[in-house]
DNA sequence: ATTCTGACAGCAA
DNA sequence: TTTGCTGCCAGAA
């Protein structure tokens, strides 16, 4: 598609938002995780970067359930109010205590294992 | 073109 | 164990 107002619709950026997208709910992911699927596993905070600029996408973006591989909850406080994300995600079944996933290594879900 | 930044991850001390 | 520095990649100024 010749550049439909924006860059390249197949950035690195849209493969982030596609992979996003595609997490089951109650399930969250790690920013490596993800960069690791579209390929350069050391793009972590390109990652971060891309979710970062989700917001200027009009189709919603469950970027609440990316976390660091610690799963703490690092960009809470890009969604506007601080508690707004551990909020989805606790509606969501994720516990939360202290900004950080409890039982994340139980919700987590990796696409390189799922997808393949 | 150059420099800085960023919602990370890995490793060293 | 916790804290801190470095590497990494792509976009913005």
């Amino acid at each position: 598609m010749t550049r439909s107002g924006k860059k390249k619709e197949n950035d690195f950026f849209s493969r982030v938002y596609e992979v996003t997208k595609i997490i089951p709910y109650g399930r969250v992911t790690s920013y490596g995780a993800i960069a690791r699927y579209l390929g350069s596993g050391r793009s972590a905070r390109m990652v971060g970067w891309a979710l970062n600029v989700c917001h200027g996408r009009p189709e919603f973006i469950p970027a609440h359930r990316v976390v660091n591989r610690n799963g703490l909850l690092t960009g809470k406080h890009h969604f506007g109010n601080s508690s707004t994300m551990e909020q989805l995600l606790m509606n969501e079944g994720i516990i939360i205590e202290n900004d950080r996933i409890i039982n994340f290594s139980e919700k987590y879900w990796d696409p390189l294992t799922e997808l393949q």
